[in-house]
Formats: structure tokens, sequence, C-alpha cells
RNA sequence: CGCGGGAUAGAGCAGUCUGGUAGCUCGCCGGGCUCAUAACCCGGAGGUCGUCGGUUCAAAUCCUUCUCCCGCAA
């Protein structure tokens, strides 16, 4: 059953703007029938009922859309569309067997790692956040568990210095949906890796929680810095000082130096430093609750001095 | 109507409670000092104080309408 890709018969499973490259692609290239994501979502203060990114692509382009509350148990409507094959990216819930074992192409899935590594919820942050210099995407089949299934494709990246999450997430959509491109035509001939992964060599990652958001000082400069960029442009890393919560948008590695963990023992210009384990980490960019981003020198203009030098922040949450 | 913060010069803030000709820290422009400077000194431009209306001799300030921005929570 060798088709035309064009005539592909694709049901595009993705929710954030991560997915929505990878989906264009397939419109222009193959038949999508249908796209399911998330449900829209009351968002902001003014609860406003929002569509997810790769809804609206897909409504732009007259494509029908589904939002399963729980795919586990509403799935007619997909198997319905009988699609050749199903190609998920970022979707959030997990698909149930049933789904799994309908289409003749199967199901694959795109993910932001080179699995088995870095298995689960927030590859990339985890990537960054440990410091690694490369990443990738892996193209693989889905089964039952997350993440689990046979390695159809993949390619490295490099992560730079200077990545941060938000734009490594940009990169990584990006080669996702070149690499799938240029996979799918070996899917279709059956002429692909389908390479078992090494379980023994799996690592796993998780999703951020609010606590995990909290700097903390007894960690090392290049580790914080790590962590600050892992978490920007979302959710951002913050830091109490003198009662206020301060979000931590960018930092540099500052001197070395050893001195109490977590006082801000210098004030320049355009920065201030806070001492962790072997040195200074120096804030070059933050956010007030309540305020824009703003360059720490914008935000020093405006701040009492005295409230900064020698003071303390908040090192609660520390194990 | 989920809770809360905010809108004052290009940026960040103070001033609002106790109405009385708009201020601070930067940036910018010009000049000076210096071997030099992101340092220092002198001078300058730049604001209808988010919007509508009201109270008042007088409103950034008090009362009211609306708009926009942001944090939390979901």
């Amino acid at each position: 059953m060798v088709k035309e890709l064009k005539d592909l018969k694709v049901v595009f499973m993705g929710t954030p703007e991560f997915s929505v490259p990878t989906l264009k692609m397939l419109i222009e290239t193959t038949n999508v029938v249908g796209v399911v994501t998330q449900e829209d979502k009351e968002v902001g203060r003014k609860r406003v009922l929002t569509p997810s990114p790769v809804k609206v692509c897909a409504l732009e382009n007259n494509i029908k859309v589904f939002t399963p509350h729980r795919i586990r148990e509403e799935y007619e409507d997909i198997l319905n569309l009988s699609p050749d094959i199903i190609i998920t990216c970022a979707y959030g819930q997990i698909v149930p067997t049933v789904i799994l074992d309908y289409p003749f192409y199967g199901c694959i899935n795109i993910h932001g790692s080179i699995l088995p590594e870095y298995r689960g919820a927030s590859p990339i942050q985890t990537a960054i956040m440990n410091g690694d210099t490369e990443t990738g995407i892996t193209i693989m089949y889905m089964d039952e568990q997350m993440d689990t299934g046979n390695i159809i494709n993949m390619e490295k990246c490099e992560i730079d210095i200077k990545d941060t999450y938000g734009t490594l997430s940009d990169k990584l959509s990006i080669i996702g949906r070149d690499l799938l491109q240029k996979t799918l035509p070996r899917i279709i001939k059956d002429d692909n890796w389908n390479i078992k992964q090494d379980d023994e060599a799996a690592t796993y990652t998780k999703k951020i929680t609010r606590e995990e958001e909290r700097l903390d000082f007894n960690k090392t400069r290049k580790e914080l810095y790590d962590y600050v960029r892992a978490l920007n442009p979302t959710p951002l890393a913050n830091i109490e000082l003198n009662g206020e919560e301060i979000k931590i948008v960018e930092t540099e590695i500052g001197e070395e130096l050893s001195g109490e963990i977590g006082v801000i023992t210098k004030v320049d210009k355009k920065y201030f430093s806070i001492q962790c384990k072997d040195g200074l980490l120096n804030i070059t960019k933050l956010k007030r609750a309540g305020k824009n981003i703003m360059d720490t020198a914008s935000f020093l203009n405006g701040y009492d001095k005295e409230k900064l030098l020698n003071k303390k922040v908040n090192l609660n949450g520390e194990e």
C-alpha cells in the first residue's frame, strides 16, 4: 500500500507553537484530514477562552479540529477519519492503544531530544539545565509507554551557550519539521531504521514545578546560569528579595569569589551580583511583579541601592 | 464579575494619604577636564502626569467612566 505523499491521509496531533511548523509542512505536502489538539483554555486574568496555536493554524487552513477532553475515551471521531498515519508533536495527552493500532503506517511522534535520553515532559529545558552542548530531534513510533517506541530517524543540534528554552525550542521545531519531511517518504516505503531503544540508557524528564523556579544559590555559577536560561522565556526562574519575588530573565557568570551564599555582594551600574557556591552570578535582566522585563540597569535606576548591597536573598526552598 | 500590582520625559522610579507653577536616577545633545574612559564637572532639549467626565479659585493628587500592561491563581 504505497501512496503518493499528497494522498496520504494524515491526522496531526499537537498543541503549542512548537508543533505549528510541522503542521504547516504536512498541510502543504500531504492530505491532512484532521487535527487533534487540547481544548481551548481559559487564559489570563480575563479568563478568555483561548485556542491552542495548533488549533488556530488548523482553522486557518479549514481543517477539522478535534479537542477531546480525554482522548482515552473520545477517540471514535479520530478513527472515523480513517487516517493512514497519525503524527504527534507535543500533543499533551497519552494516546490510547486503540488509536495507536489503527493507522496502516502507524503513529509516529516527534520528540525534542536524542532518545533514549530525556524521555518525558521537558526534554528541551532539561538539556539546557544540564549544561548540555548538544541535543536533537528524534522521530519514532509510538507505543503504550511514554517515548519508548522504536526510533525512525534523528538529527542532532548544537546548543549554544546563549540558547534559552525559547530559542532552542524554535530551532528544534524547525529541525523536527524538516526531518519529518525528509523521513516521511521512507516511512511510506517502509525503508526506515526502526531501531529499538536501549531502555537501559534511558533518562527521564519531568515538568518543572513552581517551587523549582526558585534559584538555589548553593549551586555553582554555571549551574545557575544554565538553570535561568532553561526557564526562559517561561516560566522564568525567580529569587525573593526584600519580601518581593523577582523573576530572573538573564544572567552572566561573574567572578570567582567565596562568601556567604545568597548575599548581594556587588552592585555595578549594569548588574548586581549574588554569591553562589563558587563565585558571583551577575543578574543582567529581570522582571518585577506587575512590571515588564527590564535590564538590570533600568531596575537599578529606580531601586534604592541601600536595599540591595549586602542584602541576602531568601534561600527558602533550600534542601 | 477569581485575587492583586501598575500606567508621570526615550528607560526605571518618586510625588498621590495631608490638592497650590513636575522631581530623582539614567539615557540623549552641547561644552569642559583627562594620555584616556563606561569616570568626573558645567549647560541643554524632552512631559496636555493613560482616557472620559465631575468637585474646586486651583487636580498627577479627591470622585467617576473607559482602555491598556503585568504578577498570582486556573
